[in-house]
DNA sequence: GGATATCAAATTGGCACCAATTTATGTGCC
DNA sequence: GGCACATAAATTGGTGCCAATTTGATATCC
């Protein structure tokens, strides 16, 4: 086995085993560890049945993240939202994604399109069908997908994690199901706006469902 | 002494404690840590006179600013320069740092101007007596204050972070003297353009001077 | 009765040891 | 002479334990 395959299955193993900063993100994007909350490492040890440095190492990856903050000799405690923050982040994310809306348009084919729309479509069942949890990845997927048409990796990545760094819950931001419908509805809208090839109709749409999200 | 009160001295004391995670981060970015190193945790951990669960966490983070590469029971080594994610992060760059242009303009004062004007000469100095750790520094810190400007402080974090992502090594980029020479000159253009007011100016000289870069 | 000091319980965080995997070296075989 | 195999050295990565710091409660003093 050379160098290359050993590489290969190594990570493979690390993606078949979801590690703990995984397990933890979630629990805070759902909202079962709302912020503020104390993450004591025994209670973290037995909640995922892990080891002690698996969880030390998850929190400092949190940390990195800053989704948790750390007060030495005290712990750990998921951080509080910012208001301020949430709007630069938003602020950052109309820059980008209205910056790129003529390459997606550009970039997008047929087939793009009737990916999109099947995400899109995914999103709204899952308002009425699943979990909280579910539909922000599904809501994920929706703008991960759009944003890989503009043809630039590093940015896919790059708002994946600014989306993570402020939305603590989705909970508190998507509070009624009509504002949530209301985003199904804005999905469904900008992929006809690629679909129709009017660029600045996609870049209003991009601008209004994030700011209001 | 209260909660807060504590939080604030154990802050201060990080802070006071350069961890090693800062120390490795410095040595590559100098490029005395080239790419493809394999980075040894027993000579990490007598280089920088630390102990070895320090230096899992400091690889382990620089594996998170994706400046480290990890492979399972093989080790750490520095992350290969990839030419397409420069090139995908220099066009983030350029994205947002033209977007902000407008705000830059509108909300730089006279001692504003003063201060970058400061700052380009202080580059400017460094290109002859410097160091190549110094000169980075000197330009970070006047693209930082640049960005400040714009009123978004989570823009200047964000575009500190993606600016590591890459430029691991500082040294292959800025060949030459006169590409050096020729960065400084630039600041000194996109300040006159600040305070003439011109944004298109500080615009178009934006994009060529992370272009060029 | 309230505030302050003291003590015990709990939690964090570092340290040292040990097992598992990989790489390098040397030997035997084809 | 080259290649495969086996053994040994080295490195990673995990586990458990113990010290240091903090928190909460109790007792004491004003």
């Amino acid at each position: 086995m050379n160098s290359l395959e050993a590489e290969a299955t190594a990570r493979a193993k690390e993606a078949e085993t979801p590690d703990v900063t995984e397990l933890i993100l979630q629990d805070i994007l759902a909202g079962r560890l709302p912020p503020g909350t104390w993450l004591k490492q025994i209670d973290l040890e037995r909640r995922y049945n892990c080891t002690r440095p698996e969880v030390r190492r998850a929190l400092d990856r949190l940390v990195q993240k800053r989704l948790v903050e750390h007060v030495p000799n005290r712990g750990y405690h998921v951080h509080e939202q910012d208001g301020r923050r949430a709007q630069e982040v938003s602020d950052i994310r109309v820059i980008l994604e209205t910056a790129v809306s003529d390459r997606i348009v550009a970039n997008a084919g047929e087939d793009d399109v009737a990916n999109l729309r099947a995400l899109a479509s995914r999103f709204d069942e899952l308002v009425l069908t699943g979990t909280m949890l579910e539909l922000y990845e599904a809501n994920l997927a929706f703008h991960r997908h759009l944003l890989a048409l503009a043809g630039n990796q590093e940015l896919v990545e790059l708002i994946t994690e600014i989306r993570q760094r402020t939305s603590s819950a989705p909970v508190s931001q998507w509070r009624t199901r009509a504002r949530i419908e209301q985003s199904g509805h804005e999905h469904q809208l900008m992929v006809d706006a690629i679909e129709k090839g009017d660029v600045d109709m996609l870049k209003e749409l991009t601008r209004r469902h994030i700011l209001q999200a």
